[in-house]
DNA sequence: TCAATAGTGTCTGTAAGACAGTATTGT
DNA sequence: ACAATACTGTCTTACAGACACTATTGA
């Protein structure tokens, strides 16, 4: 161990990012098939290296916006963990800090210089692909950061687009929990926390039946108690 | 940004722990004071390189061994985060994953060679302390985390000698949520739970009243339903 | 017997889930 | 009218917290 002066072991430093969306009712995660050495043509997530003196976050920021047409800051990015084996990069030793990022639904992402495609895989799909590196287990600790976390946030919101209808959101919890939920209690309790959701006062038709009204994300962040994953 | 060939940005990286005990009935962190530039003479976590093929974990198990006389593997290690804000260490780009450990009292920690002093701080005094680098942010998370997780696992027998009575367990509660329980409630809720705690068969006297039963740490992780931290 | 601590019983309020019922639309 | 979807009411059960109560010891 070096621990002194200009001297010290180097790393390569590198985030990956977990993103996730929901699209056609499903949960979908954004892979890209890599265009080059080591795992050329494998699936991974996306990702880069850190430039030297850019912080954590704003890499991730950067890496995301490469692939999707984002337009803001608004979306919500947090760290998931940190990926350090000593052989995880067949090149060098590398750690990898890795992000979950949740998206409403987008147009078709768009692969990098050095990538052959890029697309929004229905999870179950995207877990079961032999994925590049450790990404397999990255994307695994992701998905359940992602489920644990809209028990008690209000980030599922975040999976919707600026104005919708509590049928969208339920849809959201049905789709990462892959469980259904009761419309009413559901409903129900959406409204009663204060700040989860806002009406816009406007409605949309429902393709049969009773119009639905839409409403914005409110600025609550915790719901307590918790929506519950497991009934 | 370098993503070919053996040239990339080089980052040192480092771990940093956030040791928790109780001691004399407060929740305590495990701090040492620095023997070098930057920040010599203050006071920081414990942390160190991490070797060239050495893992994370491993890396995090090393320094902890180097502090305390721990003989055991069964030590409890989960990473917080990572923290690499470009300027967070002047004498170069550093990134440094946190690790979080729940001890048994000890004996005194010994500082390591280039270090001033080592000591178990109570956790109120190690908040207010200004500390090395981003310390104090890493401490707040850890503690955050800490105060989080022994709410649904049952990590809080890691605070407790081998052997233990309800009123100790109860005062690891106690201690990290600063907030007194019901006696009553505690120990039927804990009993409750299978494999929270086993009894050893024995007993011990307490002050004055009636002797309370010791018990061991049981094989479950999940406390469900959670014990919580706010009335 | 008294004081102190360990542990149990019981009641009450809150909230979750099941499910029936009402409301509002297009066809 | 009917079907479909949106939402509300009501009942049951579970559990948390308050707190009174019993149990077991040393002094």
């Amino acid at each position: 161990m070096v621990s002194r002066g200009q001297s010290f072991p180097p790393f390569a430093v590198t985030v990956d990012l977990v993103v996730l969306t929901i699209r056609e009712g499903a949960l979908r995660a954004l892979l890209v098939r890599r265009g080059e050495e080591p795992f050329e043509k494998r699936w991974s997530l996306p990702g880069g290296f850190v430039a030297p003196s850019e912080d954590l976050p704003a890499a991730a920021q950067r890496v995301l916006q490469a692939k999707t047409a984002l337009d803001l800051q608004t979306v919500h990015l947090e760290q998931i963990a940190t990926y350090g084996a000593p052989k995880r990069d067949p090149r060098m030793r590398t750690v990898s800090v890795a992000y979950l990022a949740f998206l409403h639904d987008l147009d078709d992402p768009s692969p990098g210089p050095r990538e052959l495609d890029a697309a929004w895989v229905p999870i179950g799909a995207a877990e079961r692909r032999r994925l590049a590196f450790d990404h397999r287990a990255i994307l695994r600790d992701g998905l359940t950061r992602a489920r644990a976390k809209i028990e008690y946030t209000t980030l599922a919101t975040r999976f919707c687009p600026p104005a919708f209808t509590l049928r969208q959101l339920r849809a959201v919890y049905e789709a990462v929990w892959d469980r259904e939920l009761d419309a009413g209690n559901f409903a129900r309790k959406v409204l009663a926390i204060p700040g989860f959701v806002e009406e816009t006062g406007e409605s949309v038709a429902s393709p049969r039946g009773r119009p639905a009204k839409t409403y914005h994300a409110g600025d609550a962040w915790h719901v307590h108690p918790p929506l519950r994953a497991v009934a």
